[in-house]
DNA sequence: GCGTTCCTATGAACTGTTTCACAGATGCAG
DNA sequence: CTGCATCTGTGAAACAGTTCATAGGAACGC
C-alpha cells in the first residue's frame, strides 16, 4: 500500500531526484484521496492549503466567468502536478481544478511541501522548471487567442490533445474524449456551437472521425494546416 | 560606481535576503547596460544566456505573431526581474523584451545565475514566489480576453497602469503615457482604431483627459465600473 | 524650413463569432 | 420502460470588432 505510493510518486518528475529515504519520508507524509468524475479538487477563491500529485486520472484547470462560462487553461494527466502557486505565495487558489475521469491523488500538506523545498535544493530546481513550463503554457495560450481564429485553434487544440492524451492506431490517433463540445470549446474560448460546427465539417471532409466517446483524427497535415493559419 | 549597483541589487526584492557578501559577490558578477527606448533586449525565439534586473525605466514584455502584429503580456518598472524562463528550462526565450524608456539593467550571466540558485535557497525560494505571481497574471489575462469586451479590458488596463506606474494629483491620477494607442492595443488584444474610439468617447464623457505624454484618470469610479461589464 | 515618418482621428463596409431558437439523440434514474 | 437531463446538430439574425480608406497633426532628421 505505501510501497506502491513511494513507487508512485517515484516516477512522478517533479521528485525523481530524492533518494528512497526522501521519497520514503515523503510517502508518510502524502495521503491519497480518491475523486469521482466531474468532482471539484480545488476551487479558486478558496485558501490554498495543499499541493496535490496527479496519480491516475485526468483533470482540467479552468477558471470561471460571472455566470456559468468557463476558459479551461490546462488539461493534465498523470504524474503532473499542481496547487503550488497557492502554496507558495499564500494566496487563494488562482483556479479551479475538476476530475474528467476518476482520479487518485497524494495529498502533501502546506507545510510539508514547504520543508520539502527547504530541504531538498533539487526539488526547487525542478518545481522552477515545472513553473517554468506554465509559464510558456499560458504566454503561447494569449498568443493563440489573439492571433488564430477559432478553426486554427480547435485544429490545435486536438493536435495538442493528440500528443498529450491520444493514442496512436497505424496512421490514425485516436483521442479519449473525455470533454463535451462545450468544455472543448471552453479551452479554445469559443462557443459549444462554433466547435460543432467546424468538428461536423472537418468530419464531412474527413479529417476526422467523430463518434461518442472518441475523436480519430485521420488527416493530421490537414489539421496542422488549419492550425497555422493557412 | 560598483557601491552603486550594490546598492540598486538590494532594493531588487528577489535579492533583499542577501546578505552583504552574497551582495558584493552577485554585483561582482553582474554587468550593467544600457538600452535606448524602443531598443530590443531579448527577442523571442534566440538562445537564453543572461538573466536580467530592471534597475531603471520600464520595458515591455511582447510575443510577436505571423506579420507585423504584436500582444503585449506585460509592462515591467525598476525592481522586476526577467529573462528566468530562458535561463532556467535551457529552452529559447519565451518572449521579446523592448525598452519603453531610457533603461538601465543588471545583466547576469547563465551560470552565475544557476550558482545564484545553488548557493542561496532563499533566492530560488523568492524565484518561485516570482514565478507564481507571473502565473497568477497570465491566467488572469487569458480570463479577461475571454469575459470581457473591449471597452472593459481598456479601462482595466488604465487602471492597472495607473496603479502600477501612475502618480496622483488630488482626486486625478496621471499616468505617463510611453504607450502608443497601438501599443495599448496590443496590451489588450485590440485594433489601434478600437482604442482610439473609446478612449475618445471616455474623453468626452469626461472620464479621462487625453493629452499627448499623459493621460489623466478624472473618474476612477466610472472606469473601475466599466472594467467590469456593467 | 521642408519633406518624411509616425501617430491620432473617424466613418463605412465587412466578417467571424455569438446568440437565439428549436429539434433530435443519448443516456441515466427510478 | 418511461421520463428527465444532458449533449449534439443546425440555421437565421444580431453584433462586436476589424479592415479599409482617408485626413490632419506632431515630431524628427538634415
Amino acid at each position: 500500500m505505501s510501497d506502491d505510493l513511494i513507487d508512485n510518486l517515484s516516477r512522478v518528475w517533479l521528485f525523481n531526484a530524492l533518494t528512497k529515504d526522501d521519497l520514503l519520508r515523503l510517502s508518510q507524509l502524502a495521503r491519497t484521496r480518491v475523486y469521482k468524475p466531474k468532482e471539484t479538487i480545488v476551487s479558486k477563491g478558496e485558501p490554498a492549503t495543499e499541493f496535490f500529485v496527479l496519480l491516475r486520472g485526468r483533470a482540467k484547470v479552468t477558471a470561471q466567468g460571472t455566470d456559468g462560462d468557463d476558459t479551461a487553461v490546462n488539461m493534465m494527466g498523470s504524474g503532473e502536478v499542481f496547487g503550488e502557486i497557492g502554496i507558495l505565495d499564500g494566496k487563494p487558489r488562482s483556479a479551479t481544478v475538476t476530475a474528467l475521469e476518476a482520479c487518485e491523488l497524494a495529498v502533501v500538506d502546506k507545510r510539508a511541501f514547504h520543508g520539502l523545498l527547504a530541504s531538498s535544493p533539487p526539488v526547487a530546481m525542478k518545481l522552477l522548471a515545472v513553473l517554468a513550463a506554465r509559464i510558456r503554457e499560458l504566454t503561447t495560450r494569449v498568443e493563440d487567442r489573439t492571433f488564430l481564429d477559432i478553426p486554427a485553434r480547435l485544429a490545435k487544440q486536438l493536435l495538442w490533445l493528440a500528443g498529450n492524451h491520444g493514442t496512436e492506431c497505424g496512421a490514425r490517433v485516436r483521442i479519449e474524449l473525455k470533454l463535451s463540445q462545450q468544455e472543448l470549446g471552453d479551452f479554445i474560448g469559443a462557443t459549444r456551437e462554433s466547435v460543432n460546427k467546424n468538428l461536423r465539417d472537418w468530419s464531412r471532409r474527413a479529417f476526422i472521425k467523430h463518434e461518442r466517446d472518441y475523436l480519430d483524427i485521420l488527416d493530421l497535415d490537414a489539421l496542422r494546416s488549419i492550425a497555422e493559419n493557412r
